[in-house]
DNA sequence: TTCGGTTACCTACACTGTAGGTATCGTACT
DNA sequence: AGTACGATACCTACAGTGTAGGTAACCGAA
């Protein structure tokens, strides 16, 4: 029984979502992790919703994100790849990047990079943070894969008893589902169409 | 007192959603904005999960997606604007697009139209598979606007707090938010890529 | 030793989704 | 006409949620 502790308390809350999914990280059930009673979590952290941001914290950490100065074009590379890696290895704690805003000191720190990387490319002020944004959301929506099942199964209807001379594009692309494919796919074509925008910028 | 309907559930749900906040959405709210007990709402709906879908689906149809054939390009930027209007027009309530998989057979329908047409311009399925993807991943991002305030502000520590000298680039930037111009950056940068994506298959 | 702060605990409350059972009502059938 | 029935709204109840308030044990400093 070793002392409680904030990170022990996320780490257990990260541990806990990646095996039983976000929903399942509760107060009760990390306290109960942890041997526990509930309260006592309170003396760490203050509320549900720090607990989601102490998560964030985790996570960003153990993603390597880039916080030196690089190329507009490796910074992006760099950011999607570690958020997909980060989908993988904690496909359950990513989607509290999805409940609550992304904030913080190391969130800023590779922002920050960014938007220098940016604006030295070319990019005025407003564009460099539309860019960083497109690419965080491109780099988010890798965990966010179960969320779009493009294969149109409704809530009751699988996607076999859909009409199947109706939807036959559907059909024939539901059986090859690929995440890694589709996340590096919207990789180049981020960076493609960034690339368009540099050059319009231009001249 | 008109008759309780599913309908009329749902729509009850996607105004409070929009007025107060996705989580303000619990079946007793529902039933106390109808004047109605809560058990009276399963008559009409099996589950909380189903109101989400529910909500879904009434967005989706609100939502005027393309659903006959057209070019690739008018496709996606009539999906992203459809989407960008919908988060405009029900702030709260498109967030249920996150907490559950989109599927029905309305999604079915719009993306068999996008599949046929990137297709048509020279994907194969799988790469059509990633583009209509990717399409949607960034039409659903219009509506995570506040899910990511690139502003660098930690839970506690507001932006105007970090230090000045060590994130500039963020400091200038945390003035202009402008989701207007974000989502059709976004856009014009997806178009851009796409195009790209197409011309080296083609060669 | 005594004091003060930190920590873990217990109780309690308002709130959530949902199961089971019951009363009412309109409609269809005998 | 009467009667059976399906649908609907309600009530009670339960397990599970986050969290406030108060209390007991410790442990280091005075």
């Amino acid at each position: 029984m070793v002392a409680l502790t904030r990170d022990g308390i996320l780490r257990t809350a990260v541990t806990l979502a990646d095996r039983e999914g976000f929903e399942a990280v509760t107060l009760r059930r990390i306290a109960a992790e942890l041997g526990v009673h509930v309260t006592s979590l309170y003396n760490h952290v203050a509320t549900r919703e720090a607990v989601t941001d102490g998560i964030i914290e985790l996570l960003l950490d153990e993603a390597k994100l880039p916080l030196v100065a690089v190329g507009w074009e490796t910074w992006v590379r760099r950011f999607v790849a570690g958020m997909a890696e980060l989908s993988a290895t904690h496909p359950g704690a990513v989607t509290a990047l999805q409940r609550r805003p992304v904030q913080g000191a190391r969130a800023a720190a590779t922002f920050e990079v960014a938007l220098a990387a940016f604006r030295h490319a070319g990019f005025d002020p407003h564009d460099a943070y539309n860019a960083v944004k497109a690419t965080a959301l491109t780099a988010l929506s890798t965990g966010l894969e179960q969320a779009l099942s493009v294969t149109g199964q409704a809530p009751e209807t699988s996607v076999d008893e859909l009409p199947a001379d109706q939807f036959p594009q559907v059909r024939l692309v539901s059986a090859l589902a690929d995440p890694e494919s589709a996340w590096s796919f919207s990789l180049e074509t981020l960076i493609f169409g960034l690339r368009t925008q540099l050059r319009r910028r231009r001249k």
